[in-house]
DNA sequence: GGACAACCGGACCGCTCGGTCATGTTCTGA
DNA sequence: TCAGAACATGACCGAGCGGTCCGGTTGTCC
């Protein structure tokens, strides 16, 4: 059983380090994460050996965020609708978090709760891609992975002139999905990813 | 006029600082630089006075490279496949260079050499939009800076996975070119980024 | 061929980083 | 209430960074 004041400091790390890394992005430093929460550096270290294990629960619990929603949308009686909310939210995650596209990019190999929550969030993407498929609505050359790859694609596309034109990654989202649907669809050049290319 | 064995160092300095920046990204070390072109450290800045003005000449030279390619394809009679073939040249450039995204979002403000080239990029975007849009191939809501920031979405959203599934941006890039087409067109949420909010 | 400016190189500087550790403090259970 | 375990802290460490500088080298021009 962790003492009280324990799990207090986790909180304030947590939330801090939270803010540094979608602020300033994955390289924001250990001491401005601890002055941020008030705490010093050491106690960093207790609860985390690396700043990696750090960055890992955090984004991690970014992804479970997303799982949590994809699930709920899952059980919607509008698949189209729900495929694009799905990516609405994810990609405003992402938008708003600047050590997201990162974290993805350098930790998902290693950190094993990040593993676990990519392959979750992969099976969801998977359930709603073959939802709205079933309905018509999506074009049926795509898959879950192709869905989660482009989760990214709104708004790093903005990512250069995100802080001077905030919620321009919509625009784009909206275009990426008008691409989805079954009336665009022209061959695609490249097979989809295969799970174990995603998996790492 | 340089001395000869100046030309020739910076000369290789410029070849090993484009593949570093391109496999690693902008975070290399000068040092790491430097060895791979076989010249000392010292040498870097003489050559340049600071880091950012190396990666800047770098990146300002790849948009350039671009630019060339747009104001070829902009007198092509197929505009559609000119506007296509402009976009997978620039998703490539990305796909190819770790740094290019970095570099666009680290020094498109500070440095007036890639201030003008982004410039550059933006007319040649403008003329090949307004190309496929007269030849009714391309939804008219769309603008030249639309198609400058579209260029990274293809290439980011394999990020993760690049290393394993090189070309699979040639999917994405597929899928945003539906949704770009005259027949695709859904009414989009935002309007389009502004001159000012582009340039910074 | 010689003088001199241009150029090269790598030891060096100040700084910041992630991570450690000894010391002092605070909570908790009996 | 109090012993002791759990916890917090910030000075400290080695490594690596961008950038400087000066003694030695090399190309160039008369």
């Amino acid at each position: 059983m962790m003492r009280a004041d324990a799990v207090r400091n986790r909180r304030l790390l947590m939330d801090a380090a939270a803010a540094e890394f979608a602020e300033n992005g994955m390289d924001v430093s250990i001491t401005r994460i601890a002055t941020r929460a008030g705490i010093g550096k050491g106690t960093v270290f207790r609860h985390f050996d690396t700043k990696e294990q750090l960055l890992a629960e955090i984004f991690s619990d970014r992804l479970e965020e997303l799982v949590t929603a994809g699930l709920r949308l899952a059980e919607s009686d509008d698949p189209a609708g729900a495929l694009f909310e799905f990516m609405t939210i994810g990609t405003e995650i992402q938008a708003r978090d600047r050590s997201f596209c990162q974290a993805a990019a350098a930790l998902s190999r290693s950190e094993s709760a990040v593993h676990t929550s990519r392959e979750r969030l992969a099976d969801v993407a998977e359930t709603l891609v073959a939802n709205a498929q079933r309905a018509g609505a999506i074009r049926d050359d795509i898959t879950g992975l192709d869905i989660v790859l482009l989760l990214s694609a709104a708004s790093q596309a903005v990512l250069s002139i995100s802080e001077d034109a905030p919620g321009l990654w919509r625009r784009y989202l909206a275009m990426v999905f008008d691409g989805l649907r079954t009336r665009s669809a022209h061959p695609l050049p490249v097979p989809a990813p295969t799970r174990a290319q995603f998996t790492g």
